[in-house]
RNA sequence: GGCUCGGUAGCUCAGCUGGUUAGAGCGUGGGAUUCAUAACCCCAAGGUCGGGAGUUCAAGUCUCCCCCGAGCCA
């Protein structure tokens, strides 16, 4: 059984933004992890490309829906490049096998009798693609997610049965681990609570959509149709569509990686579908927060969003992924502050991580040889770097699990704080001068270096470049987290063995493993 | 308005089922050191734990009220 998961199909009304590129980083890094951990896996993303929003947007600059998503989810596509997702699928909305999935759903949910004409009234907000059931009379009703005005519909058109649903889903939603962290959970429960209402799942007049069969004039709510890809991105190249087939390929997903501000649809509308439909449910939702920057939200009207791309250029991978995983608690709203930023990279990956391998090696080349020296005592389990090291992987390993992701960071850190603690303690510098003493000084480089290995390890989930860059410090190879492990246990898991480090090895020349980060002037 | 979370050192946060002098990292100040990416290591200052009342031998930790912030629902 292959472990999926899922970023959500970002809409493709504007370019990516940091948030989506948050979410997606989170997701790389859980992927890599399961796959060190020996589980194939199957990662997606995509774009969601339907609704009159979209249209719209098309429109204003002069294209045709279609174009206009074909670029910006080429933008996408490119920028997942340039941070090495290791995602495996990428689903648009707008493929044409994805239609066909969408119609065999809605012919199973319609099979249930779950698909009912009704009449829809209210005022309806383009920009969230959802109608606003408060302002009844209002004269001049606004959105207050954007604060911008609403438009009144006044339509026949289909609706899911949700109401159906409401013991089964209450039920799920109960569940312990159905929706993560914790902390939100309560929140989806006083919603289901409030009673399920069936809600409408197509419009009319809207040609930027997918026809529902049967129905002439109509097409599938965005919303319909855009989680239905989470099913359609299981499909393998060329295959024809079937959805009794997804389930031997991939479904049910183990994880949805989401922004809070949807978990209602993937924690109520979504498994009720599925339940409508005969398919199995995801395991886990996982609602993270939002990013702001120096206390204030981010958007376009302060002027002072962070363009992903350019955070990448200026500061590159690793930074930014320890920055984003490493401080913010994964599931809390968090705030992009740059000072802590620079801060964070400096001490962390080039003070505490780089220059503990940096010196190390220094020493190690200048007094044996150019190469890692003889291990001796180093070698024993019981050396306490080696303690230090296992106890670490052991802390590591259960916090990503959990998706604690700052805690993982952390234990690793505190290694490399320990190993560089052990280096001052025994001042092996000190001790080359005296005459008979190189045999402990080479123990005790040896045991920092093999701890450096243990920490190139440790970091490859997370920051696979600076691990890769980490381990060709030390010759060794890198580590592959990008494909399916081919092997149990896999060369991952393997590695982590106190003494696998090669006495005699030749250590290349040192090379800074990891830039400070000198920024002047705002991001 | 109802509900749910938060409000702990300058900053970001830990503090489990109430129990010795409230912790960490960053920032700041000082010291030590020279192997190293002006890096590393050590030490220090800094908090009436949002405010008030209560329960208790004992409360950051429980109860109530209030203030502030965020979110969900109306």
């Amino acid at each position: 059984m292959p472990y999926t998961l899922t970023t959500p199909l970002y809409y493709v009304n504007d370019r990516p933004h940091l948030g989506s590129t948050y979410t997606t980083l989170a997701c790389d890094a859980i992927a890599r992890f399961q796959r060190l951990n020996g589980q194939a896996v199957i990662f997606i993303t995509g774009c969601d490309e339907h609704g009159l929003k979209i249209m719209r947007t098309a429109e204003a600059a002069g294209l045709t829906p279609q174009a206009h998503c074909d670029a910006i989810s080429e933008r996408y596509r490119d920028l997942w490049d340039r941070w090495q997702i290791s995602n495996n699928r990428f689903i648009r909305t707008s493929d044409r096998r994805h239609h066909q999935v969408v119609e065999q759903f809605f012919a199973r949910v319609e099979a249930s009798g779950d698909v009912v004409e009704g009449r829809q009234q209210g005022w309806y907000c383009v920009a969230c693609e959802e109608f606003k059931d408060d302002p009844h009379e209002s004269d001049d009703p606004e959105c207050a997610i954007h604060r911008r005005p609403l438009e009144w519909r006044d339509e026949v058109n289909l609706f899911f049965r949700l109401s159906r649903y409401q013991q089964q889903i209450e039920a799920l939603v109960a569940q312990e681990g159905f929706i993560a962290p914790a902390s939100r959970r309560r929140e989806v429960q006083n919603f289901v609570a409030g009673g399920l209402k069936d809600f409408s799942i197509s419009r009319v007049d809207l040609p930027w959509g997918i026809p529902v069969p049967g129905h002439a004039g109509h097409t599938f709510y965005v919303w319909f149709d855009a989680l239905l890809g989470y099913l359609s991105a299981l499909l393998e190249p060329g295959q024809p569509v079937e959805l009794e087939a997804l389930v031997r390929q991939g479904w049910p997903a183990q994880l949805h990686v989401i922004g809070k501000d949807i978990l209602r649809f993937h924690a109520v509308f979504w498994p009720a579908m599925l339940l409508s439909a005969g398919l199995e449910l995801p395991s886990t939702v996982f609602g993270h927060g939002f990013l702001t920057r120096e206390g204030q939200k981010m958007g376009k009207s302060l002027g002072n969003v962070l363009d992903p791309e350019l955070l990448l250029e200026r500061c590159g991978r690793d930074a930014v992924r320890w920055y984003l995983l490493r401080d913010i608690p994964f599931g809390d709203d968090g705030d992009f502050q740059q000072q802590r930023f620079s801060d964070l990279v400096n001490n962390d990956l080039a003070n505490t991580i780089g220059n503990l391998l940096n010196r190390t090696s220094t020493m190690a080349r200048k007094w044996f040889d150019g190469a890692v020296p003889p291990a001796g005592e180093a070698a024993l389990a019981s050396h306490p770097l080696a303690l230090a090291a296992t106890t670490a992987a052991e802390r590591y390993q259960q916090a990503m699990i959990r998706l604690d992701f700052r805690t993982a960071a952390e234990s690793v850190l505190q290694l490399a704080i320990g190993a560089n603690g052990f280096l001052n303690d025994n001042a092996p510098w000190k001790r080359m001068k005296t005459a008979g003493d190189e045999v402990r000084v080479g123990e005790d480089l040896y045991a920092v270096l093999e701890t450096s290995r243990w920490v190139g390890l440790l970091l490859a989930p997370l920051l696979p470049d600076l691990s890769s860059r980490l381990l060709e410090q030390l010759a060794q190879a890198p580590i592959d987290s990008a494909s399916d492990p081919l092997a149990s246990p896999t060369p991952w898991q393997q590695a982590q063995r106190w003494g696998g480090l090669e006495p005699a090895l030749a250590l290349p020349e040192p090379v800074p493993v990891m830039q400070r980060l000198e920024l002047d002037g705002p991001l």
